[in-house]
DNA sequence: GTCTATATGCTGATAGAC
DNA sequence: GTCTATCAGCATATAGAC
């Protein structure tokens, strides 16, 4: 009990500072995003914060794992839950620029077959494919999820592409309206099932 | 003369410079993208290289620029062609993903107003949107290019981001099928479009 | 115009004391 | 577990010779 007491303060204090890093880098933009604004927030030093991850780069997974597990909550449920869970995420994005940011800039770095993030989000892709998947499998006519002939995948990778592209166009420029072209396309999208 | 030969020669040379280095991350990939990798390839030293570009930032959004330039031929045209052009450079991507990579990357970093490449996406993504809803106006059955109650513009926002966000997913993982994606999406607005 | 050499500056990572 | 101190390292940027 005492080894697992002194582990579970480890796992303890980490959830803490990537609550507080979420926290910061949400509010302060993607600057808040290095090792020292991050172990300042939470009243560490550089050293002492970096006693708890590996390294940077390992930080800023955590980072976005613990974002996509606060967000899980939205896209649980039925097809047409999904749906509007899909669109409350974006809309909070837009509360948190900073943590878009890193994302945009943690999504292109994983390129790289040996990045830290590579492995993170091919598996977060993944189960994003599989939720949107099974979802259009669950509403569509066709029984296979196809939609106008287009298989269920090209269709999950559809979205999913257009809220990543949709991310770059409002980080340039905040008065593009990321749900409303995300939702235009899921708009499209479910009419197209319905009417064939 | 003596002015604007030595003038030109100092263009020449940027050129010359620029084709290199998209020749070179298009072969070596990303890790090419590096002011001395760049120089070592056009067969200058770091420093005789940053005589013609100021900042190594201002080097790559030239690069990025360089690259737009060459793809604009298939952009030009009806359209139909037009269709078929965009396809033609996302095909062409697929055999320089040190490009495609450099892109992406930039396109994140480029959030930050004040970052060199921000007022060139801003201008590329605006040209982009202006090709496809000037070829959308005349195609579409509503005279304003409308398609299913869609406004063009964020039609367009739509394609570009699609593209954009299908790049990242394509730099993780190469078997996924960029032009695929898009060629689905183009097929779907298409169909509404004629059949509304 | 081009080079060599150096400054600069950050920032991530590590060693070792407490 | 946390800190202070320090290293390491690189890649950009600049100065100055040729």
């Amino acid at each position: 009990m005492a080894r697992r007491g002194s582990y579970a303060k480890g796992v303890a204090k980490r959830e803490e500072i990537l609550g507080v890093a979420l926290e910061v880098i949400a509010q302060d933009g993607y600057r808040a995003a290095s090792v020292k604004e991050i172990a300042d927030a939470v009243g560490l030093s550089q050293a002492g914060l970096l006693h708890y991850f590996s390294s940077k780069e390992e930080l800023f997974v955590e980072i976005l794992r613990k974002r996509d597990e606060l967000d899980q909550d939205s896209l649980d449920g039925s097809p047409a839950e999904l749906r509007e869970g899909f669109l409350r995420v974006i809309r909070h994005n837009v509360s948190t620029p900073g943590l878009v940011e890193l994302f945009s800039r943690q999504a292109a770095e994983a390129a790289d077959a040996e990045h830290p993030a590579h492995a993170f989000f091919l598996l977060r892709n993944a189960a994003l494919r599989e939720s949107l998947t099974s979802a259009l499998r669950r509403v569509g006519n066709d029984s296979d999820g196809a939609i106008a002939g287009v298989d269920p995948d090209t269709i999950a990778r559809m979205i999913q592409a257009v809220a990543d592209g949709v991310q770059l166009q409002w980080l340039l420029d905040p008065e593009v309206d990321m749900t409303g072209v995300v939702d235009a396309l899921l708009g499209l999208l479910i009419e197209k099932s319905g009417h064939e």
